[in-house]
RNA sequence: GGCGACAUAGCCAAGUGGCUAAGGCGGCGGUCUGCAAAACCGCUAUUCCCCGGUUCGAAUCCGGGUGUCGCCUCCA
């Protein structure tokens, strides 16, 4: 396999710190509202990239946080005059709501800020043993000139940054760059003890102690958005080699931005977005399918119609999955022929083109095309053997697609028997529904039979506007949910 | 001002030195159908922003230009 590392800035051949393993720790949210947009992207990326080592048969150790002490979070509580820490709860329960939805798998360990003072006080105490840290007042900064590599992530060198210089600086720091690790306490908001007074954590300090805590030094992966890269996880390298000595992480990974009409997502430009808006409009497999639809490191433009789009696309791979399991219900055929032959040997070649696309730093974009490719695969030899196809090969393709989706997650998949699940007729529960449904479409039969297409096409038309789609075929009329 | 990324069809999007430039959406034509839907078949970029260069050979490498976006400040 081979990833983009940010610190080389090229492709490498991964080689994990121990074999078989990997161990990754993405940034998770801070937890002031619900997710956006641009929080699922990584989200469903990294969810991505974790279940395809699995696939690849890595054990994986899979660490993402909660930034639940903040500026934002404390900001926010007072305006809603909530406290800080239960605002962050509060909002910490809806991330899970609405990464399930996105098929996000949970991580191993979703460690929070608020629950690792102990040891990020440590990590504090040991830079400042080391002479990394200095402490002003009941303040503490990382001091920059004890850490030669700084900038070697993101590829800047001190002079640059000071040139560029836009904020101003707090005077009682040694270096500009020089930033916090500890932030003396304020009326109103959470604190805790610790050696240099009550105070909270600085922003980046956080996930150098609990990547550490849970990872140690120079684990696998380290991810996130790449807004990230600077000061975020420049400033984790630092504080975690500075006090280790020793590497911290050997891969960093960094996703592209959203954009919204080709613009950055942001709030002063109204167009930010919401998961849950979106999920109102399209189903959480269409934004799935939709932010992997574009390699990672890529920008990707949002819109409607874009989704849209998208939507068609899921649909067209849904419709030959649910093509392959109609025609698994009927008798077939047990031996295999040579157009048999022929079909297997391709959705073998479809199996090495995605591990080949997904070795390739994650080709998600690759591997949907070819997961395109099977699906007109599965359709032209459906098509060319109405009458008995071969069992043993279909069940070959339904499997593929099955170990495809293992990885990507776009369509749903029952729990318990892990096959894939497109909606179709049956509800859980039943109910009345189903039985109703099938007399209409008897009586449409009948009309239909007497050649009263007004009444069929009308049974047809507000069938549709209910959600339910039927489709007339040689073998009878076939119905699906919207 | 400093640093960086990107530019492939109507739209989205793979491809980073050499077979016919993947795939999807849309469009057009055909097969099937009472019609429709779904599905299948065919067509839809003589060319990869522009100009130079390297090379037997470049969308792919190098130089210059233009444009778009991002980071340098909280940000996924």
């Amino acid at each position: 396999m081979e990833i983009y590392n940010t610190l080389t800035r090229r492709k490498e051949k991964f080689i994990p710190r121990q074999p078989g393993r990997v161990d990754m720790y993405v940034c998770g949210p801070t937890t002031y509202n619900f997710i956006h947009l641009g929080n699922a992207r990584p989200l469903v990326f990294f969810d991505t990239v974790r279940r395809y080592f699995k696939f690849r048969g890595y054990q994986v150790r899979y660490i993402q946080n909660f930034t639940d002490i903040d500026d934002k979070i404390i900001n926010r509580a007072r305006e809603e005059n909530m406290d800080a820490l239960a605002l962050a709860r509060k909002y910490i329960e809806e991330y899970y709501r609405d990464a399930g939805a996105l098929n996000v798998l949970p991580a191993d360990v979703h460690p929070k800020v608020s629950e690792h003072l102990p040891e990020i006080i440590e990590l504090i105490s040991t830079l400042i043993a080391k002479r990394a840290a200095y402490v002003v007042e009941n303040d503490v900064f990382f001091d920059i000139s004890a850490f030669p590599e700084y900038g070697k992530l993101s590829g800047r060198t001190l002079e640059e940054m000071q040139a560029g210089a836009r904020v101003e600086v707090d005077p009682r720091k040694k270096h500009p760059m020089d930033f916090a690790l500890w932030k003396a306490a304020r009326p109103g908001e959470p604190s805790w003890e610790s050696p240099w007074g009550r105070g909270r954590p600085g922003w980046h300090i956080e996930c150098s102690a609990m990547a550490l805590k849970y990872l140690g030094s120079n684990f696998d992966i380290h991810g996130g958005g790449y807004d990230l890269v600077f000061p975020h996880h420049e400033n984790e390298i630092a504080q975690a080699e500075a006090a280790t000595g020793q590497p911290f992480a050997r891969y960093w990974m960094h996703n592209g931005f959203i954009t919204v009409n080709q613009e950055k997502m942001s709030k002063s430009l109204g167009n930010f977005f919401l998961v849950r808006e979106i999920l109102e409009k399209f189903p959480p497999e269409v934004v799935r399918f939709f932010l992997l639809s574009t390699h990672y490191r890529s920008p990707l433009d949002f819109d409607d119609e874009k989704m849209a789009a998208a939507g068609r696309g899921l649909e067209r791979m849904k419709n030959s999955i649910r093509l392959l399991m109609e025609a698994l219900e009927q008798p077939g055929r047990e031996e295999l022929n040579s157009a048999d032959e022929e079909f297997a040997a391709a959705l073998e070649r479809y199996r090495q083109e995605f591990v080949a696309a997904m070795d390739d730093d994650f080709n998600t974009a690759l591997a949907l095309s070819i997961c395109f490719e099977l699906a007109r695969e599965v359709n032209t030899y459906l098509h060319n053997n109405t009458g008995a196809p071969c069992r043993a090969a279909l069940e070959k393709a339904l499997e593929l697609f099955r170990s495809f989706n293992e990885v990507l997650g776009i369509f749903r998949v029952d729990e318990g028997t892990g096959r894939i699940l497109i909606e179709g007729r049956h509800v859980p529960g039943g109910g009345l529904e189903e039985p109703l449904i099938e007399l209409l479409l008897e009586v449409r039969q009948r009309a239909r039979a007497k050649k009263d297409w007004t009444t069929a096409d009308y049974i047809r038309d507000r069938l549709k506007e209910l959600g339910i789609i039927l489709e007339d075929t040689p073998g009878g009329v076939r119905w699906k949910r919207q």
